[in-house]
DNA sequence: GACTATACATACACTAATGAATGTATAGTC
DNA sequence: GACTATACATTCATTAGTGTATGTATAGTC
């Protein structure tokens, strides 16, 4: 058929990878055929095997596509002269905020816990979420450090401890609350738990701090996607 | 062939769920046939429509072998007399020391949490986990408002979100120590974080009454199984 | 000791998905 | 304006998996 300029073509790729995404949610990674995207797309399986090398190509495509420029948005916001609990707190709260108006995300992050069976041949993206979290961490630790050494506070528990309690505490917040979006609010529980988990941490703080550079994150997502 | 007795049927029945966790494991619920459990187990694909009607009651059947003992054993553990704090605590803290002892359960959850997809034909399984979450929930909350009245103290936040964290705490420890075994220390970062909670939540308490109850529903458990 | 339900094994029909191979028209490039 | 790589569409061969139907030998039951 006719053959595509470069535009069109990086539009029909874009255009297989949102027709992946809500097939992906609805019936799952293993339930949907490389011919239900392409058809979903307006296109055929010819499409899908140029641009993707298979299925597996196409997920960590898809995943990319978001979790790309979510990371470059989170990098933006590690400003040294800032308060480092500030700054994780916008962070991990903004994420959250993000489920909610976003609906990529939210379709992405519900396919990524909830759709797709981490086997062998999805590997290679269980080792970017691994990476992800573990950066994440490492993140959060030197933050919590950094923070206690300026409230002149020693934590009660070692900060890497604090920092993986920290990360399990928002993520299970995210996977429980997509599991069943009716059982809670997401934002209000997600900075309710965080206040007490740094409270629990020794850290005493004043509440209006924390709604400034109010979605940041978020933001600089809606202009990177 | 030679027609087995009540016995033996149980048997291969056991055998062939032995076989659905371990392939589950392996390879992903939507990757293995039943023909590989069959195979596995030593009997044919017509000994599991025999016993299941098809790959979902299967795997609905070997997530209830593992969960309906856990919950009563759970449930033995509701004693009105005893502190509810330390009742959560033994729960949830045994939770944990039961994915590092008892690998059939560690199996199961792993296979549970990320190696499943969630979609129209799993959804008895996705409703089962979300009634547990729900009753676990509000058991939590049950006993926080208890303990919060006997301390005489006041939740800094109201007692259904803070039950709601404390869930996605652990639960949240649990998953990403699934994720990557190598991560943390799965028994010690929740303990710990329990606590760190617990405290950012105005309870104080020593440590010396926690390791009361040692591993109760690890050994109701086990004789269940 | 006959009868029936049980506990499977075997065979069959059907579908759906994959990957590769080939076709094709045009966008880019010189 | 010829040539080549691009961006797909179409076709084909192969396979793997499911559900069902049927066979069968024996455990239970009277």
């Amino acid at each position: 058929m006719v053959r595509r300029t470069k535009e069109q073509a990086l539009a029909t790729r874009h255009r297989l990878l949102d027709a992946a995404e809500l097939l992906f949610q609805s019936q799952g990674v293993s339930r949907t055929s490389l011919q239900q995207i392409a058809q979903q797309a307006g296109a055929t399986r010819g499409a899908v095997y140029w641009h993707f090398k298979d299925k597996a190509d196409l997920f960590n495509a898809m995943m990319e596509r978001v979790t790309l420029p979510l990371e470059a948005a989170t990098r933006q916001l590690d400003l040294p002269e800032q308060d480092p609990l500030v700054i994780i707190e916008v962070a991990m709260i903004g994420a959250l905020r993000l489920m909610l108006t976003n609906p990529q995300v939210r379709r992405v992050f519900e396919v990524a816990t909830h759709k797709v069976e981490y086997t062998s041949e999805m590997a290679s993206a269980q080792t970017r979420q691994m990476d992800a979290r573990n950066g994440c961490v490492a993140e959060i630790e030197k933050a919590l450090r950094l923070a206690a050494g300026r409230a002149r506070i020693r934590l009660p528990i070692p900060a890497a401890i604090a920092a993986q309690g920290l990360h399990a505490l928002i993520s299970g917040v995210i996977q429980n609350w997509l599991l069943d979006p009716g059982a809670f609010e997401l934002v209000t529980t997600g900075q309710h738990t965080f206040d007490v988990y740094l409270a629990g941490l020794g850290f005493q703080r004043d509440r209006a701090v924390a709604d400034a550079l109010p979605g940041d994150a978020e933001a600089l997502l809606n202009t990177a996607v």
